[in-house]
DNA sequence: CTTCACCTGATAACAATCTATGAGGTGAGT
DNA sequence: ACTCACCTCATAGATTGTTATCAGGTGAAG
């Protein structure tokens, strides 16, 4: 006959707390039955059900979801994975299922390459920033002996157009 | 042609915020298209993903749940409740298909994207040629004018300085 | 030169979800 | 009687998810 967990079994097993399987049941609306005194009485596929609740959990499925997911797993009850999950494709898809990877590896390389070109053109417009700083340097500069130069006071600004 | 949403006006029709659409494009991974100016540009079929999207939320799935959610609700496209609620082993295949169809829709992109900013960057050299050019060409000028001085003939480099 | 409608972070403020505890209780077995 | 393993209801605390704001920018159009 069936074999039922009592829930501190359950918590052993599934390596919650009691309480947190109590949550589950209430937020899930999850029906445990219970014996004569109240006690939940956990069944094999309870425990099922609740494995799969927590591997939903993992994903980040939220008890909303979740209570979704376990009631379009209710049909593929038979063997199978429930769907939400599990879209494995078929062996006669795997060969789309590499080129669809290689596709995708294409795209993370072109991803990359835009990223290198962003920086690229960072850059690029930093350079022409600095150029334009450099440059207004240079004429205040010359200015500046320019107008040394016409009070006859400092070195020549000619000086400066030929050296350095 | 196919008409596009600026995200101001999707915001309108789908009172809901800037920030918010941006937030959900972040979280749930959706690929909007952008413009040259990088500007998002929504296609119907993206404004019918959103309204789908917001139902979803209404219901109290999560983004992870609702990203899942989208995936398999591609298939569903012909009319039918979003995916989520129903997934069908047969369906795998066009829904693999309709995966690739994406990733190969997204890759375009990138290449466009790509190519732009490539063109982006042709500009910006071109640019900078041209400053360069054009900084030479002054300093010439200014050189030939100086020499003129020098000899005591031709304008005066100093008019050149001050008005040009 | 200013306004407009965008863009990207970053982060603050708030809301929902989940986990942990505590009080008060029950029946069964020692 | 007492302890054990449960139960319920309530609520505190921690963690995530969501929405709002802010600063600092950009290009186009007036």
């Amino acid at each position: 006959m069936e074999r039922f967990y009592k829930i501190g079994e359950v918590a052993e097993l599934l390596n919650i707390e009691q309480h947190t399987l109590r949550y589950l049941e209430n937020s899930l609306k999850i029906k445990i039955k219970r014996d004569e005194r109240g006690d939940r009485m956990y069944s094999e596929a309870d425990l099922d059900t609740l494995r799969l609740v927590l591997q939903l959990k993992e994903k980040g499925l939220n008890t909303t979801a979740i209570k979704l997911a376990l009631e379009t797993a209710q049909d593929s009850e038979d063997g199978q994975q429930p769907g939400l999950v599990s879209v494995q494709p078929e062996n006669n898809i795997k060969e789309m299922v590499s080129i669809a990877r290689r596709i995708i590896e294409q795209n993370d390389e072109l991803m990359q390459q835009n990223h290198k070109l962003e920086e690229r053109m960072a850059r690029l417009e930093k350079k022409i920033e600095e150029r334009n700083v450099e440059r207004e340097k240079k004429i205040d500069e010359f200015l500046n002996l320019w107008r040394a130069e016409q009070e006859g006071k400092g070195r020549s600004w000619l000086s400066w157009l030929r050296g350095k």
